[in-house]
Formats: structure tokens, C-alpha cells, sequence
RNA sequence: GGGCCGUUAGCUCAGUUGGCUAGAGCGCUGCCUUCACACGGCAGAGGUCACUGGUUCAAGUCCAGUACGGCCCACCA
């Protein structure tokens, strides 16, 4: 260190670049792939979603990652700190969409020479110009062509954020690699028995026709309204018709209903076992309103004697608890909501004809609550309903991302085991997170809350275009029907593939959909079943033999804890099969950003605050400062304040930097035991405490600590010393 | 309905196994253009530690309960 680098007025600008240049040049942030185990720490680095701009979040988080990773560097670690992009995902579908005027048809050749249109990316364009078809292949190139853009910006911002991540080791979920490790590992999966098909009732989105994961669900207060409906009584529990008494009305059981316009898919009545009220009634059957079909009255303990006249109809399926009392019961399938989530034209054969037919035809091809509305007049009219419909609200189960309510519909999908049917492994799941250390450590209480609350295994199957696709072909049979249950199975060597432009060995692309021949899975995998093996995807597993071993199990998973349920578990399902192991020893979670708008300064400010400007305006390290000041997962609120204090704090380190260099060269070292001085061996302890104290906290992935006891010695040291 | 977290100065928050008159920063008041720093320094005002009980020589800290705020989960009749 010579004088020649102290600057007469210490400045803050331009820092960044010129730091960003010397780790550029020395490669100070490269992996050392020499390094064993032991030496390494190696970070799981949440890869963000390319499809829009980075927030103050991500600013937030990926410092306190940042300041993790620093300090085990300091501390003698070898880090692996790759960082990857997530381009799976419906939000960057419909980006690619938009943005070339495409859109994805399986059912399309690869076309080698396709070149996006000349007027992507232009504004005007969208929704006036004709969209083009392309194959899954083809709209997967637009979207790297796409996406690189954004990573470059990301990647740009991080640096000047002063991430030390190594950017020699980036990944991008959708590239080759990341489906190449996603199908193996399904693959695997399917070998051992951990994922398998089966056609059964499940969650379905109408807009987006596809099935979504338990995991993905939200509920949402809706308004409804109990309809009360007559079940007129046509047998007793002997199986003897039920004939009304001379001049009274006919027997009936009334039942409360907030889904009138299932009605003409119900399979049974079921009320609870001990309810007195209903227990001549089971074993009998009811006849329902304005379709007459004949159902039974059943008893399950889950029908709650309580709600509403305290017994239910079941349908095919209303909601997931018709799911359990169908398959409990062995009730029949009566399903008229299609996956448009639209009425089935044709009348269902099990309604009579007659009146009944005409009934149902008033309710064919309306949504659900069009239905409702129009089922409701019906009743009304036939003296079925009781009373006008009594308005309440209650949760109803939405796709996360979806603005329509769920609908139940049976199809044939792709499961992994994850726990929820199986007793053994959801307790050997529970188990892991004992394995891992979380921070803070209450977060391993959702984690165990979550694993126990599942009720059914992980549906990774999707209904979409874009993504990695499930990696397997089924021949045909002589009529032309896949059989299922005999996949074509790609070899190792050939991942990935894309089995609508792939063609299984012994086959030839001739036999596509030809009766002998074969047919290629239409569905791809949840972004969630290639996220979940980010460890896998960045420690080179199967790959990379040599630096897998050196960073996997990895040290540190930080990420949000909104997504304990399904990036963080997930990944502890996979690499439970993949390598009976935990995926990482320490799970850091981080907290949200609240918004400041919500509370005063909405209007004030007007315009939305982008990092950037942060980065501008007060620096980088004023910035790391505010979000190293949020404890570790406590949501912390947006404060340019704290920012302002940061830079304050920045300038006076220069400073203080200064005025210590002032008294020499400190290379020339300074032995500790030879100093003598009473007042400088006072500084020396309080210093070692200060080391100790933020080492300690360090260790438990305290950043926030570490700063609050380094600021307050520094203050005292440039006060007082 | 079940569970988790929180409630300390006007604001944002520390307070680690219970232990000296409860701390910091911001903001506020007053003073200081001292040669590292006015992007600074010094001094000061400001708190029934949500509430009620309990354990203890001693409780912001431990226990029980209550209230309020937030979050997660739950079978939508």
C-alpha cells in the first residue's frame, strides 16, 4: 500500500467499477476445483425468474447470501457461489409469446432455420400481428434468445451490487444441461418406483388446462351462497320404496349447497355416523332434484353434523373432500365439467330423458357460475329450493397464478412420491429436516407442518407447452391406443430429448401416431421438478463426478421462506431419492420487503424505486448496508434512510481509512504483544472481543449482528480512539 | 379450526444462558466551520419494556393466560 493510493477527498463514486475490474482480472471469485470437500463452501444460489426486472428483493437477499459468502471466504473456505436463471415457468412463456408473436404447438417439426420475426420485441405489434406456430424446440431457442438479454441486465446489476458470486458458473433452467439433469433424474425416479402415472381426480386449472400441484394452491374469500335443495326419499334402508303418506309431502331430505350446479353430477348424500338425524336414512337412496337420478344416503365420519343441514351431496367433484368420500365410498364417476371448465354439451347418459334431459340442456356449455345462476332459477321454478339462496363467503382453492377457481377433473398424470401417501417416507422427510440447520430455526416448523399436511403425492405433470418435457414415448397398439403402462424409455446418452420431435429407438418418425407405432408424452415436467434439483444441476451430479464430490451435500440454501413448501421441500424429496442425503446442511431463510407505499409514502414518491437508481444514488455499499441490517427471515421494510446511513457510514470508513493510514505504512506489522500502552491494549481486547462476537455470529448466518457489533466498535474507535 | 412469529423511546430496531440507574441509529433540542470526516463532532430531552397473574433475592428476559398485529396450514357441503 503505498500514499500514492490515498486520495486527498475519499469518494465513493466510481468504487464499484473499479472493484468489479480487479475481480474481474484477478478471477478472485473462481472456484479452486481442486479444493476437497472439507475446504469448500459451496452456496445453492436461488436462480430468479429472467422474465421481468430484479427488485429490492432480490437486492435484500442475495446480499445477505453475499455477506455469508464473504465471510467463509475470509475465514479460509473455498466458495462455490454459482448463480443461475430460472427461464421455466408460465411468466416467461407468455414473455416469449409476446414478445415474438409465437406460440408453442408440440405437434410441429423442428424447423432448424426458423429465425424469430423482424418485429419481435416491438410494442405495437403485440396482439395485431398473426401469431406463428413453432415446435417446443424452436420456442425454447426464442426463449434463450430472449432470456439472454435479461441475464446480461441481471447479471450487470448483480456485479455492481457487489455479488462475489463466480460468474464462470452460471446455468439457465431451460438450457441443455439443466433438461438434461431434470430427465435423468425423472428417469431415475421412474426406474425406482418414485414416479408413476395414474389416471385419477385432480386439481385443474380451467384457463391454463392444466393440473396443478398442492403446493401451488392458494385459497381466496369468495362470495357464495347456500342453496337449499330437496332429495325427495325413495327407499328405506331395506331397499322398500318410500311412498308418501296420504295428503302429507313427500319424505325428502333437504341439503345445503353452495355448488347447486353440480347437482346433475351427483353420486350420493353422506351425512356423519353417530348423526341420529340421518341414520334410518343410510343404506336408502334419494332421488335428486330436477334430474331424478337415484343416488344413495351414506355415512362417512368427515360429513360434519354441524354445517349446513348436516349432510352433503357428493359429486364428481366438487371439491377435494368428493375426492376422499369417492374413492372411501367406491361411488361412481359422473363428471360435466370439462376442462375448459365449461358444462359437456351432450347430456350425460345416467340423466333420464325427458325432463330431466331438458333440464340439463340449460346448463350445457356455461361455466360454472353462469350454471349456478341458471340451475338456481330451475329450482326456484320446480318448488326444488327452499327459500332464496343465503349468501355467505368462503375459501375457495385457486392456482396461484390463475384468476378462476379450481375444478376437480380425472385425468392421467405423472406423480413423484413425495410423502403423502406414504407414512414411511413422510416421516423419513420429516426426519431430513432434523439433518439440516435452519435459520432461523422456527422455520423448520413450517417445513414438518407442511410435509405432514399433504394429502397426496406431487403431481409434476403439466398440461403446457413450454418447459422440459417429460422424457419418455408409448407405443400404440393395433387400434392405435398408447399403452401406458409400457413406456419407451430414452438411454442416458440421448437426454435430453423432446419426445414430440424425438423419435424412440426402433422407430422411425413415419410411425408418429400410427397404430403399431408410437406416440410422444404431450405433457412436460412442473418448473418446480427441475428447480428442485438445482444442488444436482450446479454441483455437476452425473456430469461432473469430481466437483460433485467436492460441493454436494452443499453448506447453504438461502431463499424465501414463502417457498418452504415448494422449492425448498422439493429439492429435499429429490435428493432423498438421488443420493439419500440431505441437499445442504444449512437452510437460510430470508424475509420480505415490505412495501413503504402501503403505509405513507405512496404518492409522495410516485415513481417505483428500481435497484439501479438505489445503486446510483446512494452506492453499493450503502445499500448492502440497509438490507445486512434485516435480521435473518424477518420481513424488514423498505428504508432509504437506513441507506442514507449506510453511505454516511461508507464515507467515514474512507476516511477513518485515511487518517490510520496517515501514521504509516501498515505492512510493516504491528506485533499485539509488544504493545505496552495501557489505551492500546484496551483497543486490542475490545477488538479480539468484536472478532470473536462477529465470528460467532457469522457462524450462525447472523449478518445482521455481525454489522450492528462491527458498527458499534468502529463509532467508539473513531470517537474515542 | 390448528400452528408459528411478533408487540421495548415519535420512527426502525438491538437487548444470546434472568443480574449494576433499559440501549443504538434516525428524528428532535442546544452547542461546535478542531488540520481523517460538516457526508462531521459534542451534549441533551424522550420508555408503566402490550396487558394480567406466577416463579425468583432479582423478570424486557422464564412460566401460564389475555389482547392486538402478521404469517403458514386446514375437508370449498
Amino acid at each position: 500500500m503505498s500514499d500514492s493510493r490515498i486520495p486527498d477527498k475519499p469518494d465513493l463514486a466510481g468504487l464499484e467499477d473499479t472493484w468489479n475490474a480487479v475481480w474481474d482480472e484477478t478471477g478472485i471469485y473462481h472456484f479452486d476445483a481442486t479444493k476437497t470437500r472439507d475446504e469448500v463452501f459451496s452456496i445453492d444460489t436461488p436462480p430468479p425468474t429472467v422474465s421481468g426486472s430484479l427488485h429490492v428483493g432480490h437486492v435484500f437477499s442475495y446480499t445477505h447470501t453475499d455477506t455469508v459468502a464473504r465471510y467463509q471466504r475470509m475465514a479460509g473456505k473455498e466458495v462455490f457461489y454459482p448463480m443461475g436463471w430460472d427461464d421455466n415457468g408460465l411468466p416467461t412463456e407468455r414473455r416469449v409469446q409476446n414478445y415474438f408473436g409465437v406460440r408453442c404447438d408440440p405437434s410441429l417439426p423442428y424447423e432448424p432455420d426458423f429465425t424469430a420475426p423482424d418485429d419481435a420485441g416491438d410494442p405495437k405489434a403485440v396482439g395485431k400481428r398473426q401469431t406463428i406456430s413453432v415446435s417446443r424446440p424452436n420456442f425454447i431457442e426464442l426463449c434463450v434468445q430472449l432470456t439472454v438479454e435479461d441475464e446480461k441486465a441481471f447479471e450487470g446489476l448483480f456485479r455492481r451490487l457487489g455479488l462475489s458470486v463466480d460468474w464462470t458458473r452460471t446455468y439457465e433452467t431451460i438450457n441443455d444441461h439443466c433438461r438434461r439433469i431434470s430427465q435423468l433424474a425423472f428417469l431415475d425416479n421412474l426406474s425406482a418406483g418414485q414416479a408413476y402415472q395414474i389416471e385419477a381426480p385432480s386439481l385443474w386449472e380451467v384457463t391454463f388446462q392444466t393440473a396443478v400441484a398442492q403446493a401451488e394452491l392458494e385459497d381466496k374469500e369468495l362470495p357464495g351462497a347456500y342453496h337449499k335443495l330437496r332429495f325427495r326419499i325413495v327407499r328405506d334402508a331395506s331397499g322398500a320404496t318410500v311412498e308418501s303418506a296420504e295428503g302429507s309431502d313427500e319424505p325428502a331430505i333437504w341439503i345445503d349447497t353452495t355448488r347447486p350446479e353440480l347437482v346433475p353430477s351427483c353420486v350420493a348424500l353422506v351425512a356423519h355416523p353417530d348423526d341420529e338425524r340421518y341414520q334410518p336414512h343410510f343404506g336408502g337412496t334419494v332421488s335428486s332434484p330436477l334430474f331424478g337420478v337415484e343416488v344413495p344416503v351414506v355415512a362417512h365420519e368427515l360429513a360434519q353434523p354441524d354445517k349446513g343441514t348436516g349432510i352433503a351431496m357428493i359429486c364428481t367433484f366438487g371439491d377435494t373432500t368428493d375426492v376422499t368420500w369417492w374413492r372411501e365410498l367406491d361411488l361412481p364417476v359422473r363428471t360435466v365439467i370439462q376442462r375448459d371448465g365449461k358444462f359437456a354439451a351432450e347430456t350425460p347418459e345416467w340423466i333420464p330423458e325427458g325432463a330431466a334431459t331438458e333440464a340439463y340442456q340449460r346448463l350445457a356449455g356455461l361455466r360454472s357460475k353462469n350454471a349456478q345462476d341458471e340451475i338456481a332459477k330451475m329450482l326456484a321454478e320446480a318448488g326444488e329450493m327452499e327459500g332464496d339462496p343465503r349468501p355467505i363467503t368462503h375459501p375457495v382453492k385457486f392456482f396461484e397464478k390463475g384468476d378462476k377457481p379450481l375444478e376437480i377433473v380425472s385425468s392421467r398424470q405423472w406423480y413423484i412420491r413425495n410423502g403423502g401417501r406414504d407414512d414411511d417416507l413422510r416421516q423419513a422427510l420429516v426426519d431430513r429436516g432434523d439433518e439440516m440447520n435452519w435459520v432461523p430455526s422456527y422455520m423448520q416448523t413450517r417445513f414438518a407442518s407442511w410435509i405432514e399436511g399433504l394429502n397426496g403425492d406431487w403431481l409434476i405433470s403439466r398440461q403446457r407447452f413450454f418447459g422440459v418435457p417429460i422424457p419418455l414415448w408409448y407405443p400404440l397398439d393395433a387400434a392405435g391406443e398408447p399403452v401406458w403402462d409400457q413406456p419407451l424409455v430414452p438411454s442416458e446418452d440421448q437426454l435430453p430429448i423432446d419426445p414430440s420431435t424425438d423419435v424412440p429407438a426402433g422407430y422411425d418418425e413415419s410411425q408418429r401416431g400410427q397404430a403399431g407405432g408410437f406416440m410422444g408424452e404431450p405433457d412436460i415436467m412442473d418448473t418446480w421438478a427441475t428447480s428442485s434439483l438445482t444442488p444436482q444441476i450446479a454441483t455437476g451430479w452425473r456430469t461432473d463426478k469430481d466437483l460433485h464430490a467436492r460441493t454436494f451435500p452443499m453448506d447453504m440454501r438461502p431463499q424465501a421462506h414463502d417457498i418452504i413448501r415448494t422449492w425448498l421441500f422439493s429439492t429435499v424429496v429429490r435428493a432423498h431419492f438421488d443420493a439419500d442425503d440431505v441437499p445442504w446442511r444449512n437452510c437460510a431463510l430470508s424475509g420480505w420487503i415490505l412495501d413503504p407505499d402501503r403505509k405513507k409514502m405512496s404518492k409522495s414518491k410516485g415513481n417505483v424505486v428500481v435497484p439501479t437508481e438505489l445503486l446510483e444514488q446512494y452506492g453499493s455499499d450503502a445499500v448492502r448496508y440497509w438490507a445486512s441490517s434485516g435480521r435473518p427471515g424477518t420481513d424488514t421494510a423498505f428504508d432509504e434512510g437506513q441507506m442514507k446511513i449506510g453511505r454516511r457510514l461508507s464515507i467515514k470508513l474512507l476516511n477513518a481509512s485515511k487518517f490510520v493510514l496517515g501514521f504509516g505504512d501498515p505492512s510493516e506489522g504491528i506485533d499485539p504483544s509488544k504493545v505496552t500502552d495501557a489505551l492500546d491494549r484496551s483497543m486490542l481486547d475490545r477488538l479480539a472481543d468484536l472478532v470473536d462476537d462477529a465470528t460467532t455470529a457469522f457462524e450462525a448466518f447472523d449478518y445482521a449482528r455481525s454489522l450492528e457489533r462491527t458498527e458499534a466498535f468502529f463509532w467508539w474507535f473513531t470517537d474515542n480512539y
